[in-house]
DNA sequence: GAAGATCTTTGACGACTGTCAAGATTTTCT
DNA sequence: AGAAAATCTTGACAGTCGTCAAAGATCTTC
Protein backbone atom coordinates (compact mmCIF):
# COMPACT_ATOMS: atom_id res chain seq x y z
CA UNK A 1 0.00 0.00 0.00
CA UNK A 2 0.98 3.42 -0.61
CA UNK A 3 2.37 5.06 2.39
CA UNK A 4 0.57 8.16 3.73
CA UNK A 5 2.37 11.53 2.64
CA UNK A 6 0.58 13.68 4.80
CA UNK A 7 3.00 16.52 6.47
CA UNK A 8 2.59 16.64 9.50
CA UNK A 9 3.48 19.61 12.48
CA UNK A 10 3.05 17.93 15.69
CA UNK A 11 5.96 14.96 16.25
CA UNK A 12 4.90 12.42 17.86
CA UNK A 13 6.73 8.64 17.40
CA UNK A 14 4.28 7.62 14.94
CA UNK A 15 4.86 11.03 12.51
CA UNK A 16 8.54 10.44 12.58
CA UNK A 17 8.28 7.41 10.69
CA UNK A 18 5.95 9.25 8.50
CA UNK A 19 8.07 12.35 8.03
CA UNK A 20 11.26 10.22 7.56
CA UNK A 21 9.15 7.74 4.55
CA UNK A 22 8.00 11.50 3.07
CA UNK A 23 11.28 12.07 2.90
CA UNK A 24 12.68 9.57 1.61
CA UNK A 25 9.77 9.39 -1.26
CA UNK A 26 10.70 12.89 -1.58
CA UNK A 27 14.42 12.04 -2.59
CA UNK A 28 13.61 9.26 -4.80
CA UNK A 29 11.55 11.54 -6.91
CA UNK A 30 14.07 13.82 -6.99
CA UNK A 31 16.45 11.13 -7.94
CA UNK A 32 14.18 10.23 -11.37
CA UNK A 33 13.29 13.33 -12.25
CA UNK A 34 17.49 13.89 -12.15
CA UNK A 35 17.11 10.98 -14.50
CA UNK A 36 14.31 12.23 -16.33
CA UNK A 37 15.84 16.07 -17.09
CA UNK A 38 19.44 14.23 -17.82
CA UNK A 39 17.18 12.21 -20.71
CA UNK A 40 15.49 15.11 -21.63
CA UNK A 41 18.46 17.01 -21.91
CA UNK A 42 19.79 14.75 -24.47
CA UNK A 43 17.22 13.71 -26.19
CA UNK A 44 14.30 16.35 -26.64
CA UNK A 45 11.28 16.40 -25.33
CA UNK A 46 9.40 14.54 -28.17
CA UNK A 47 12.08 11.92 -27.85
CA UNK A 48 11.59 10.95 -24.36
CA UNK A 49 10.12 7.89 -23.34
CA UNK A 50 9.41 6.56 -19.45
CA UNK A 51 11.34 3.18 -20.20
CA UNK A 52 14.13 5.72 -21.75
CA UNK A 53 14.31 7.73 -18.19
CA UNK A 54 14.36 4.47 -16.44
CA UNK A 55 17.45 3.31 -17.96
CA UNK A 56 19.59 6.13 -17.23
CA UNK A 57 18.33 5.79 -13.68
CA UNK A 58 19.33 2.81 -11.70
CA UNK A 59 15.60 1.42 -11.91
CA UNK A 60 13.16 -0.52 -13.97
CA UNK A 61 10.16 1.78 -16.03
CA UNK A 62 7.56 0.80 -13.42
CA UNK A 63 8.80 2.37 -10.48
CA UNK A 64 8.23 5.70 -12.32
CA UNK A 65 4.36 4.95 -11.82
CA UNK A 66 4.84 4.05 -8.21
CA UNK A 67 6.30 8.13 -7.62
CA UNK A 68 4.58 10.10 -10.45
CA UNK A 69 0.92 9.73 -11.60
CA UNK A 70 1.80 9.77 -15.15
CA UNK A 71 4.07 11.36 -17.62
CA UNK A 72 2.74 15.24 -17.26
CA UNK A 73 3.05 14.94 -13.32
CA UNK A 74 6.77 13.66 -13.81
CA UNK A 75 8.10 16.34 -16.38
CA UNK A 76 6.28 19.25 -14.15
CA UNK A 77 8.04 17.66 -11.41
CA UNK A 78 10.65 17.96 -13.94
CA UNK A 79 10.20 21.90 -14.62
CA UNK A 80 10.15 22.83 -11.37
CA UNK A 81 13.49 21.12 -10.42
CA UNK A 82 14.83 22.79 -13.27
CA UNK A 83 13.47 25.96 -12.34
CA UNK A 84 15.11 25.70 -8.18
CA UNK A 85 18.66 24.53 -10.53
CA UNK A 86 18.29 28.03 -12.80
CA UNK A 87 17.16 30.46 -9.69
CA UNK A 88 20.27 28.62 -7.62
CA UNK A 89 22.78 29.37 -10.47
CA UNK A 90 21.87 32.87 -11.21
CA UNK A 91 21.55 34.04 -7.72
CA UNK A 92 25.39 32.94 -7.60
CA UNK A 93 25.53 35.98 -11.25
CA UNK A 94 24.20 38.48 -8.76
CA UNK A 95 26.87 40.95 -9.28
CA UNK A 96 28.26 42.49 -6.39
CA UNK A 97 30.76 44.25 -7.98
CA UNK A 98 31.00 47.85 -7.28
CA UNK A 99 31.78 49.64 -10.49
CA UNK A 100 29.04 49.16 -13.53
CA UNK A 101 32.32 47.94 -16.05
CA UNK A 102 33.52 45.17 -13.89
CA UNK A 103 29.65 44.25 -13.46
CA UNK A 104 28.57 43.94 -16.81
CA UNK A 105 31.84 41.56 -17.44
CA UNK A 106 30.88 39.64 -14.46
CA UNK A 107 27.36 39.16 -15.99
CA UNK A 108 28.80 38.83 -19.65
CA UNK A 109 30.78 35.99 -18.34
CA UNK A 110 28.29 34.10 -16.40
CA UNK A 111 26.09 33.81 -18.98
CA UNK A 112 28.68 32.61 -21.23
CA UNK A 113 29.59 30.28 -18.75
CA UNK A 114 26.44 28.84 -17.90
CA UNK A 115 26.31 28.09 -21.72
CA UNK A 116 28.89 26.38 -21.94
CA UNK A 117 28.71 24.43 -19.14
CA UNK A 118 25.00 23.60 -19.50
CA UNK A 119 24.17 23.88 -22.60
CA UNK A 120 22.13 20.72 -23.13
CA UNK A 121 19.95 21.73 -20.12
CA UNK A 122 19.60 25.23 -21.78
CA UNK A 123 18.58 23.67 -25.39
CA UNK A 124 15.81 21.78 -23.20
CA UNK A 125 14.70 24.58 -21.82
CA UNK A 126 13.78 26.32 -25.34
CA UNK A 127 12.10 23.13 -25.86
CA UNK A 128 9.68 23.04 -23.04
CA UNK A 129 9.17 26.37 -23.37
CA UNK A 130 7.87 25.34 -26.86
CA UNK A 131 6.42 22.71 -25.82
CA UNK A 132 4.29 25.00 -22.92
CA UNK A 133 2.84 26.48 -26.37
CA UNK A 134 0.96 23.45 -27.04
CA UNK A 135 0.60 21.57 -24.02
CA UNK A 136 -1.41 23.75 -21.34
CA UNK A 137 -0.50 21.58 -18.26
CA UNK A 138 3.23 23.10 -18.58
CA UNK A 139 2.34 26.37 -19.04
CA UNK A 140 1.99 27.92 -15.73
CA UNK A 141 4.88 26.24 -14.64
CA UNK A 142 7.32 27.42 -17.58
CA UNK A 143 5.69 31.02 -17.48
CA UNK A 144 7.12 30.90 -13.87
CA UNK A 145 10.40 30.18 -14.82
CA UNK A 146 10.34 32.57 -17.14
CA UNK A 147 9.14 34.78 -14.55
CA UNK A 148 12.01 34.51 -12.62
CA UNK A 149 14.36 34.74 -14.73
CA UNK A 150 13.14 38.23 -15.98
CA UNK A 151 13.52 38.86 -12.45
CA UNK A 152 17.28 38.09 -12.56
CA UNK A 153 17.86 40.25 -15.63
CA UNK A 154 16.15 43.15 -13.95
CA UNK A 155 18.51 43.05 -10.75
CA UNK A 156 21.19 43.08 -13.35
CA UNK A 157 20.22 46.17 -15.61
CA UNK A 158 19.00 47.81 -12.45
CA UNK A 159 22.19 47.36 -10.63
CA UNK A 160 23.88 48.26 -13.47
CA UNK A 161 22.03 51.29 -13.92
CA UNK A 162 22.44 52.66 -10.25
CA UNK A 163 26.22 52.12 -10.60
CA UNK A 164 26.56 54.41 -13.73
CA UNK A 165 24.15 56.74 -11.89
CA UNK A 166 22.05 56.18 -14.70
CA UNK A 167 18.30 55.03 -15.17
CA UNK A 168 17.02 51.88 -16.98
CA UNK A 169 15.36 53.22 -20.87
CA UNK A 170 13.16 50.24 -21.02
CA UNK A 171 10.86 48.06 -19.47
CA UNK A 172 11.87 44.77 -17.67
CA UNK A 173 9.95 42.65 -19.86
CA UNK A 174 11.59 44.56 -22.88
CA UNK A 175 15.21 43.87 -21.56
CA UNK A 176 14.38 40.24 -20.58
CA UNK A 177 12.98 39.58 -24.05
CA UNK A 178 16.50 41.15 -25.78
CA UNK A 179 18.96 39.16 -23.39
CA UNK A 180 17.14 36.25 -23.84
CA UNK A 181 16.96 36.56 -27.52
CA UNK A 182 21.02 37.44 -27.37
CA UNK A 183 21.34 34.33 -25.68
CA UNK A 184 19.19 32.04 -27.41
CA UNK A 185 20.74 32.83 -30.66
CA UNK A 186 24.22 32.11 -29.18
CA UNK A 187 23.25 28.41 -27.91
CA UNK A 188 21.93 28.04 -31.71
CA UNK A 189 25.13 29.39 -32.80
CA UNK A 190 27.14 27.24 -30.48
CA UNK A 191 25.88 23.89 -30.59
CA UNK A 192 25.77 24.21 -34.34
CA UNK A 193 29.90 24.44 -33.98
CA UNK A 194 30.66 28.21 -33.89
CA UNK A 195 33.44 29.13 -32.38
CA UNK A 196 32.91 32.71 -31.75
CA UNK A 197 29.37 32.21 -30.49
CA UNK A 198 30.43 32.28 -26.90
CA UNK A 199 32.47 35.69 -27.74
CA UNK A 200 30.10 37.05 -29.35
CA UNK A 201 27.76 36.36 -26.52
CA UNK A 202 30.17 38.34 -23.89
CA UNK A 203 30.22 40.94 -26.52
CA UNK A 204 26.78 41.21 -26.90
CA UNK A 205 25.53 41.11 -23.66
CA UNK A 206 27.92 43.93 -23.00
CA UNK A 207 26.78 46.08 -25.37
CA UNK A 208 23.23 45.60 -25.09
CA UNK A 209 23.56 46.39 -21.11
CA UNK A 210 25.01 49.61 -22.18
CA UNK A 211 22.69 50.50 -24.08
CA UNK A 212 19.04 49.73 -22.03
CA UNK A 213 20.18 52.87 -19.85
CA UNK A 214 20.03 56.39 -20.68
CA UNK A 215 23.40 57.40 -22.65
CA UNK B 1 5.05 2.25 -60.81
CA UNK B 2 6.73 5.94 -59.98
CA UNK B 3 7.04 8.40 -63.00
CA UNK B 4 9.97 9.33 -63.67
CA UNK B 5 10.78 12.38 -62.06
CA UNK B 6 13.77 13.95 -64.06
CA UNK B 7 13.90 17.63 -64.97
CA UNK B 8 14.19 17.46 -68.42
CA UNK B 9 15.46 20.84 -70.40
CA UNK B 10 15.33 19.93 -74.13
CA UNK B 11 11.64 19.89 -74.72
CA UNK B 12 10.27 16.76 -76.83
CA UNK B 13 6.67 15.61 -76.51
CA UNK B 14 7.64 12.87 -74.61
CA UNK B 15 9.01 15.34 -72.15
CA UNK B 16 6.35 17.79 -71.87
CA UNK B 17 4.09 15.45 -70.77
CA UNK B 18 6.99 14.20 -68.20
CA UNK B 19 6.99 17.89 -67.53
CA UNK B 20 2.98 18.21 -67.17
CA UNK B 21 3.60 14.85 -64.44
CA UNK B 22 6.06 16.61 -62.74
CA UNK B 23 4.54 19.08 -61.96
CA UNK B 24 1.38 17.52 -61.07
CA UNK B 25 3.59 15.67 -58.81
CA UNK B 26 4.89 18.54 -57.31
CA UNK B 27 1.68 20.23 -56.81
CA UNK B 28 0.69 17.50 -54.36
CA UNK B 29 3.72 17.56 -52.34
CA UNK B 30 2.57 21.56 -51.67
CA UNK B 31 -0.85 20.31 -51.11
CA UNK B 32 -0.23 17.46 -48.72
CA UNK B 33 3.00 19.73 -47.01
CA UNK B 34 0.17 22.52 -46.24
CA UNK B 35 -1.72 20.19 -44.84
CA UNK B 36 1.27 18.94 -42.58
CA UNK B 37 1.97 22.24 -41.64
CA UNK B 38 -1.64 22.87 -40.55
CA UNK B 39 -1.66 19.80 -38.33
CA UNK B 40 2.27 20.64 -37.05
CA UNK B 41 0.88 24.38 -36.14
CA UNK B 42 -2.14 22.69 -34.63
CA UNK B 43 -0.61 20.01 -32.29
CA UNK B 44 3.12 20.76 -32.27
CA UNK B 45 5.58 18.55 -33.58
CA UNK B 46 5.63 16.31 -30.65
CA UNK B 47 2.24 15.20 -31.69
CA UNK B 48 1.85 14.99 -35.00
CA UNK B 49 1.61 12.45 -36.95
CA UNK B 50 0.90 11.16 -40.48
CA UNK B 51 -2.31 9.49 -39.87
CA UNK B 52 -3.16 12.80 -38.35
CA UNK B 53 -1.26 14.70 -41.32
CA UNK B 54 -3.39 12.50 -44.04
CA UNK B 55 -7.10 13.30 -42.45
CA UNK B 56 -6.41 17.14 -42.22
CA UNK B 57 -5.99 16.44 -46.46
CA UNK B 58 -7.96 14.61 -49.25
CA UNK B 59 -5.39 11.86 -48.89
CA UNK B 60 -5.35 8.72 -47.06
CA UNK B 61 -2.55 8.06 -44.68
CA UNK B 62 -0.85 5.58 -47.46
CA UNK B 63 -0.35 8.80 -49.83
CA UNK B 64 2.27 10.04 -47.64
CA UNK B 65 4.71 7.34 -48.77
CA UNK B 66 3.97 8.20 -52.75
CA UNK B 67 4.78 11.52 -52.76
CA UNK B 68 7.19 11.48 -49.66
CA UNK B 69 10.35 9.07 -48.55
CA UNK B 70 9.85 9.27 -45.08
CA UNK B 71 8.57 11.27 -42.12
CA UNK B 72 11.55 13.20 -42.14
CA UNK B 73 11.40 14.37 -46.24
CA UNK B 74 7.75 15.08 -45.56
CA UNK B 75 8.75 17.72 -42.61
CA UNK B 76 11.96 18.80 -44.38
CA UNK B 77 9.77 19.79 -47.45
CA UNK B 78 7.33 21.48 -44.42
CA UNK B 79 10.21 23.44 -43.60
CA UNK B 80 11.08 24.82 -46.80
CA UNK B 81 8.06 25.48 -47.67
CA UNK B 82 7.52 27.56 -44.57
CA UNK B 83 10.51 29.39 -45.54
CA UNK B 84 8.94 29.84 -48.76
CA UNK B 85 5.58 31.58 -47.06
CA UNK B 86 8.10 33.60 -44.81
CA UNK B 87 10.51 35.57 -47.49
CA UNK B 88 7.32 36.19 -49.14
CA UNK B 89 5.45 37.72 -45.69
CA UNK B 90 8.46 39.96 -45.04
CA UNK B 91 9.36 40.75 -48.17
CA UNK B 92 6.34 42.85 -48.13
CA UNK B 93 7.00 44.65 -45.23
CA UNK B 94 10.36 45.94 -46.54
CA UNK B 95 9.75 49.03 -45.91
CA UNK B 96 9.68 51.97 -48.82
CA UNK B 97 9.11 54.50 -46.11
CA UNK B 98 10.63 57.93 -46.94
CA UNK B 99 11.55 59.03 -43.51
CA UNK B 100 12.58 57.32 -39.99
CA UNK B 101 9.69 57.55 -38.30
CA UNK B 102 7.03 56.35 -40.75
CA UNK B 103 9.39 53.24 -41.31
CA UNK B 104 9.77 52.21 -37.73
CA UNK B 105 5.99 52.48 -37.42
CA UNK B 106 5.39 50.37 -40.62
CA UNK B 107 7.60 47.98 -39.27
CA UNK B 108 6.21 47.70 -36.08
CA UNK B 109 2.74 47.88 -37.30
CA UNK B 110 4.11 44.55 -39.47
CA UNK B 111 5.23 42.71 -36.78
CA UNK B 112 2.53 42.67 -34.74
CA UNK B 113 0.33 41.90 -37.62
CA UNK B 114 2.00 39.02 -38.85
CA UNK B 115 2.21 37.71 -34.62
CA UNK B 116 -1.38 38.28 -34.43
CA UNK B 117 -2.56 36.73 -37.87
CA UNK B 118 -0.41 33.82 -37.65
CA UNK B 119 0.43 33.32 -34.46
CA UNK B 120 0.28 29.47 -34.76
CA UNK B 121 2.73 29.32 -37.43
CA UNK B 122 5.23 31.54 -35.59
CA UNK B 123 4.47 28.66 -32.60
CA UNK B 124 5.58 26.09 -34.96
CA UNK B 125 8.29 27.81 -36.27
CA UNK B 126 9.92 28.04 -32.67
CA UNK B 127 9.08 24.84 -32.45
CA UNK B 128 10.99 23.36 -35.15
CA UNK B 129 14.00 25.62 -34.19
CA UNK B 130 14.32 24.01 -30.94
CA UNK B 131 13.68 20.65 -32.65
CA UNK B 132 16.73 20.91 -35.11
CA UNK B 133 18.92 21.45 -32.14
CA UNK B 134 18.06 17.61 -31.21
CA UNK B 135 17.09 16.39 -34.67
CA UNK B 136 19.81 17.33 -36.95
CA UNK B 137 18.36 16.62 -40.10
CA UNK B 138 16.16 19.86 -40.23
CA UNK B 139 19.43 22.14 -38.69
CA UNK B 140 20.59 22.61 -42.58
CA UNK B 141 17.28 24.03 -43.43
CA UNK B 142 15.81 25.89 -40.23
CA UNK B 143 19.40 28.04 -39.83
CA UNK B 144 18.61 28.78 -43.50
CA UNK B 145 15.38 30.28 -42.68
CA UNK B 146 16.91 32.02 -39.69
CA UNK B 147 19.62 34.06 -41.84
CA UNK B 148 16.87 34.92 -44.32
CA UNK B 149 15.11 35.66 -41.18
CA UNK B 150 18.34 38.05 -40.10
CA UNK B 151 18.58 39.69 -43.38
CA UNK B 152 15.07 40.65 -42.86
CA UNK B 153 15.51 42.29 -40.24
CA UNK B 154 19.11 44.03 -40.91
CA UNK B 155 17.42 45.60 -44.37
CA UNK B 156 15.11 47.20 -42.19
CA UNK B 157 17.90 48.14 -39.15
CA UNK B 158 19.98 49.39 -42.48
CA UNK B 159 17.57 51.45 -43.79
CA UNK B 160 16.07 52.62 -40.94
CA UNK B 161 20.10 54.11 -39.87
CA UNK B 162 20.42 55.06 -43.72
CA UNK B 163 16.99 57.61 -43.14
CA UNK B 164 17.92 59.34 -40.29
CA UNK B 165 21.35 59.86 -40.75
CA UNK B 166 23.25 57.58 -38.65
CA UNK B 167 25.10 54.20 -38.59
CA UNK B 168 23.94 50.88 -36.92
CA UNK B 169 25.82 50.32 -33.88
CA UNK B 170 25.46 46.39 -33.82
CA UNK B 171 25.91 43.68 -35.67
CA UNK B 172 23.51 41.94 -37.99
CA UNK B 173 23.35 38.72 -36.05
CA UNK B 174 22.94 41.16 -32.76
CA UNK B 175 19.69 42.96 -34.38
CA UNK B 176 18.43 39.95 -35.18
CA UNK B 177 18.74 38.27 -31.99
CA UNK B 178 16.83 40.97 -29.94
CA UNK B 179 13.70 41.38 -32.21
CA UNK B 180 13.67 38.16 -32.36
CA UNK B 181 13.96 38.06 -28.99
CA UNK B 182 11.05 40.59 -28.48
CA UNK B 183 8.98 38.71 -31.10
CA UNK B 184 9.07 35.49 -29.09
CA UNK B 185 8.52 36.46 -26.05
CA UNK B 186 5.28 38.80 -27.50
CA UNK B 187 4.42 35.44 -28.81
CA UNK B 188 4.47 33.90 -25.75
CA UNK B 189 2.29 36.01 -23.59
CA UNK B 190 -0.34 36.52 -26.96
CA UNK B 191 -0.89 32.94 -26.82
CA UNK B 192 -1.28 33.23 -23.13
CA UNK B 193 -4.38 35.25 -23.13
CA UNK B 194 -2.37 38.67 -22.67
CA UNK B 195 -4.31 41.74 -24.21
CA UNK B 196 -1.55 44.27 -24.25
CA UNK B 197 1.04 41.74 -26.08
CA UNK B 198 0.29 43.39 -29.63
CA UNK B 199 0.81 46.76 -28.46
CA UNK B 200 3.67 46.03 -26.36
CA UNK B 201 5.69 44.52 -29.26
CA UNK B 202 4.81 47.31 -31.18
CA UNK B 203 6.18 49.81 -28.91
CA UNK B 204 9.26 47.48 -28.42
CA UNK B 205 10.00 47.35 -32.16
CA UNK B 206 9.98 51.21 -32.24
CA UNK B 207 12.36 51.90 -29.24
CA UNK B 208 14.46 49.10 -29.78
CA UNK B 209 14.89 50.45 -33.96
CA UNK B 210 15.87 53.63 -32.27
CA UNK B 211 18.52 52.24 -30.11
CA UNK B 212 20.26 50.11 -32.48
CA UNK B 213 21.56 53.64 -34.80
CA UNK B 214 23.85 56.15 -32.95
CA UNK B 215 21.97 58.90 -30.86
C1' DG C 1 12.09 -14.09 13.34
C1' DA C 2 7.49 -13.49 11.82
C1' DA C 3 4.04 -10.05 10.10
C1' DG C 4 3.18 -6.24 7.72
C1' DA C 5 4.34 -2.08 5.27
C1' DT C 6 7.01 -0.44 1.59
C1' DC C 7 9.47 -0.58 -2.50
C1' DT C 8 10.68 -2.64 -7.06
C1' DT C 9 10.44 -5.77 -11.02
C1' DT C 10 8.15 -8.10 -14.43
C1' DG C 11 5.13 -8.83 -17.95
C1' DA C 12 1.12 -7.79 -20.05
C1' DC C 13 -2.76 -4.71 -22.24
C1' DG C 14 -4.51 -1.76 -25.87
C1' DA C 15 -3.50 2.08 -28.50
C1' DC C 16 -0.62 4.31 -31.54
C1' DT C 17 3.47 4.86 -34.58
C1' DG C 18 6.11 4.78 -39.36
C1' DT C 19 6.42 1.88 -43.10
C1' DC C 20 5.23 -0.87 -46.89
C1' DA C 21 3.05 -4.00 -50.30
C1' DA C 22 -0.90 -5.52 -52.85
C1' DG C 23 -4.77 -4.30 -55.07
C1' DA C 24 -8.44 -0.93 -56.61
C1' DT C 25 -9.21 3.26 -59.00
C1' DT C 26 -8.29 6.95 -62.00
C1' DT C 27 -5.82 9.20 -65.64
C1' DT C 28 -3.20 9.22 -69.88
C1' DC C 29 -1.85 7.81 -74.31
C1' DT C 30 -2.41 5.26 -78.63
C1' DA D 1 -11.98 1.59 -76.54
C1' DG D 2 -8.23 -0.71 -74.58
C1' DA D 3 -3.55 -0.90 -72.73
C1' DA D 4 -0.40 1.20 -69.81
C1' DA D 5 0.98 4.31 -66.45
C1' DA D 6 0.00 6.92 -62.49
C1' DT D 7 -2.42 7.57 -58.35
C1' DC D 8 -4.82 6.30 -54.26
C1' DT D 9 -6.86 3.07 -50.61
C1' DT D 10 -6.67 -0.57 -47.66
C1' DG D 11 -4.92 -3.48 -44.45
C1' DA D 12 -1.25 -5.41 -42.36
C1' DC D 13 3.63 -5.58 -40.15
C1' DA D 14 6.78 -4.83 -36.34
C1' DG D 15 7.87 -1.72 -33.03
C1' DT D 16 7.04 1.61 -29.31
C1' DC D 17 4.25 4.07 -26.20
C1' DG D 18 1.85 5.00 -21.40
C1' DT D 19 -0.34 2.47 -18.05
C1' DC D 20 -1.32 -0.90 -14.71
C1' DA D 21 -1.78 -5.15 -11.90
C1' DA D 22 0.32 -8.90 -9.73
C1' DA D 23 4.05 -10.88 -7.75
C1' DG D 24 8.66 -10.62 -5.86
C1' DA D 25 12.09 -8.27 -2.96
C1' DT D 26 13.36 -5.37 0.81
C1' DC D 27 12.81 -3.01 4.93
C1' DT D 28 10.31 -1.92 9.63
C1' DT D 29 8.34 -3.01 13.57
C1' DC D 30 7.16 -5.68 17.38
Amino acid sequence: MLPDREADTVTKPAERISRRQVDKFEERRKQLADAALQTLSELGYARTSLREIAQNSDFSHGVLHYYFRDKVELITYCVRQYKAHCVLRYDGIVADAEDPDALALDFADGLAATLQEEALLHRLWYDLRSQSLFEESFRADVADIDESLERMIWRIVSRYAELSGNAPTCSSAMAYATFDGLFQQALLRHLAGSAIALDDLRAGARHLLSHVVCA
